[in-house]
RNA sequence: GCGCCCGUAGCUCAGCUGGAUAGAGUACCUGACUACGAAUCAGGUGGUCGAAGGUUCGAAUCCUUCCGGGCGCACCA
């Protein structure tokens, strides 16, 4: 329909231009957009308003000549010129219903499309290290990431989901000091307690098992418990596998799967952390003071030098960071999306500059970054503090046993990444109707309830009957159903071009509400099968998108509730 | 002090990259099940879009400066 109105107002521009009124070198960017207002009619277009100064003429007086050369059309009903100057375009009823159809013969692939073109996209997220199971703040980023894969994946971009972390870092020896502690029959409250130790009971259980010599199984790895206390390495090794269990178990708990973990210790394993140093140094981009070698990102926008060799010889993170990066280059990622805590965002700069430094042709805004902010969680009104080490932390395997992975998972993502969140869980875990994730699921769960009753009446769907009586969804509650469905193929390419998965769950919410209105003003059990079917059919398109947008975001959509 | 993000109804948040009279949910009032699921719907109350300037036909949206909140500012990750 867009598209239909945008092409009438191209040939009204050409004719105009034919005709003089307009400039011949006028090169518009012609725009039409769904209206917010039904007096507004279908769709509008502000056209006059962008080029009255260009034509030297009056916005109304424009948009009075360019509706005057628009070609006839079937598709559209009247249009007006209102406020001061928009064109607003009444779409005919049987033109704007033949939305149904299009929602009815896609189905699941309705709102897809192939605007990637197969590019190849990798999304790195939740990227924790193996120290404890996920909290809330992983969970936003499993949600959100989860999400934008699933989006680019919906448009056509051939997607890799990566998860990075680090098994030998300094956090990964308390692990390991932890869990020996606790081998050795010291609890956190011991005055030989590690300093900087893990306090979770989760360590109890690790060292347990150790002790037991368990073997566990996580995705990336296996690992059999030695069992001897004073074997640090041993410890380590089995700790590791068996907190990236237990986050697998919460990965899988919450529907995600990643297609790649990526370790950092591979990047010095395989000579690339020493191939990208070479290369920094090469380029002259490096200097030595004070004993440790640093990389001139000022050259690159950062606002300070930054460390890469450190005295003790060691490299400072953002090193494997970068080499971490060009990797991502090499493996022919031309896209790469870093979801992340925005708590690491000065990272964004020195990974950059980093990239710039090696001077291999990688783009200035490589990678993207997706960051969301902090996750307050509150509990009887009172903020739970995250933090692994106190133990005390909520996890995303709370929130799911809790409140269900469904409503967990709309709730991380259906708020702007970039606006802080409070996690209330005592709202989030009381099954009462504010949880809006079930107000979307019941408008499917009507539809399919609507199926039933019909089929038990007797009077199943008749699909090439109602495909004929389209044109009989003429009620406005119909009408902005309609309206609301023929917008969704373009919310999900918004969505996937701005990052901002929380728009489809807005859609759908607003969809959700369009169908319930609908649903309580027309009847759609009548007994002229025209009009019953294709009211039936209307409800199977709305159901079929619900139904596709929730997938987008993870969320099941139940027949029954 | 510097950098990034945020500030929209009492509360939780949308606002489709500049459009028309700023919208939902919740809460609070009033109504609708002898019609398809009332986990729903219809109506009402509720706003200096943090503040002040600027850009233009037009600003919650873009620019500047303040105010307030969060997060960063390591030879930690």
């Amino acid at each position: 329909m867009k598209d239909t109105l945008s092409s009438l107002l191209e040939s009204a521009i050409g004719a105009l231009k034919h005709q003089g009124v307009l400039p011949d070198d006028l090169q518009p960017a012609i725009r039409v957009d769904a209206t917010r207002d039904k007096a507004h009619g279908d769709y509008a277009s502000n056209l006059a308003l962008a080029l009255a100064k260009p034509a030297g003429m009056k916005p109304r007086e424009l948009a009075e000549a360019i509706v005057q050369a628009l070609p006839e059309s079937d598709a559209v009903q009247k249009t007006e010129i209102a406020g001061p100057g928009f064109i607003n375009f009444f779409a005919a009823t049987d033109a704007a219903a033949q939305i149904v159809a299009r929602v009815l013969d896609a189905g699941d692939t309705f709102g897809r499309s192939l605007i990637g073109q197969g590019e190849k996209v990798q999304v790195e997220f939740v990227s924790a290290n193996p120290t404890g199971p996920l909290h809330v703040g992983h969970g936003r980023g499993a949600a959100i990431g989860d999400c934008l894969c699933r989006l680019l994946e919906a448009t056509g971009f051939d997607v890799t989901r990566e998860f990075y972390y680090n098994d030998a870092g300094v956090q990964i020896h308390n692990l390991a000091l932890s869990v020996q502690a606790r081998a050795k029959h010291l609890t956190p409250d011991d005055a030989d307690w590690p300093a900087d130790g893990y306090r979770g009971d989760y360590i109890a259980r690790v060292a347990d098992d150790y002790l037991a010599g368990h073997t566990v199984v996580a995705d990336d790895r296996e690992v059999t418990a030695g069992g001897d206390p004073d074997d640090l390495d041993a410890i380590r090794d089995f700790a590791v596998a068996w907190l990236r269990r237990e986050q697998d178990l919460d990965l899988k708990a919450f529907g995600v799967a990643f297609d790649v973990y990526f370790l950092e210790s591979s990047l010095y394993d395989s000579g690339k952390v020493d191939a990208t140093v070479k290369t920094l140094v090469d380029n002259g981009h490096t200097f030595d003071e004070d004993g440790a070698t640093w990389l001139r990102t000022t050259s690159f926008g950062d606002d300070k030098d930054r460390v890469m060799r450190k005295r003790d010889g060691s490299f400072t993170y953002f090193l494997p960071d970068v080499a971490y990066h060009l990797d991502k280059w090499q493996r022919g990622f031309t896209t790469v999306i870093n979801e992340q805590g925005a708590d690491h965002h000065s990272t964004i700069t020195r990974v950059r500059a980093g990239l710039q430094a090696l001077e291999t042709g990688i783009p200035e805004g490589f990678p993207d970054y997706v960051l969301h902010q902090m996750v307050m969680v509150t509990r009887s009104g009172v903020e739970v503090k995250l933090s692994k080490r106190a133990g005390s932390y909520v996890t995303v395997r709370d929130l799911i046993d809790e409140v269900g992975r469904d409503a967990t998972r709309f709730f991380l993502a259906a708020r702007r990444s970039d606006s802080q969140l409070t996690f209330d869980i005592d709202l989030a875990r009381s099954q009462s109707n504010d949880n809006p994730v079930y107000y979307v699921q019941y408008a499917h769960a009507r539809v399919c309830s609507m199926l039933r009753r019909a089929e038990d009446a007797g009077q199943p769907f008749d699909h090439s009957l109602a495909l004929s009586q389209l044109a009989l969804l003429d009620n406005d509650q119909e009408k902005t159903v309609l309206n609301r469905l023929a917008r969704y193929p373009e919310v999900v390419e918004n969505a996937t071009k701005n990052r901002e998965p929380q728009q489809v769950a807005q859609y759908l919410l607003d969809l959700a509400g369009d169908f319930h209105s609908c649903y309580n003003a027309v009847k759609v059990m009548v007994d002229d099968d025209a009009t019953r079917n294709a009211r039936l059919a209307l409800g199977l398109a709305a159901r079929q998108t619900l139904r596709n947008g929730l997938d987008l975001m993870g969320v099941s959509a139940p027949e029954e509730m």
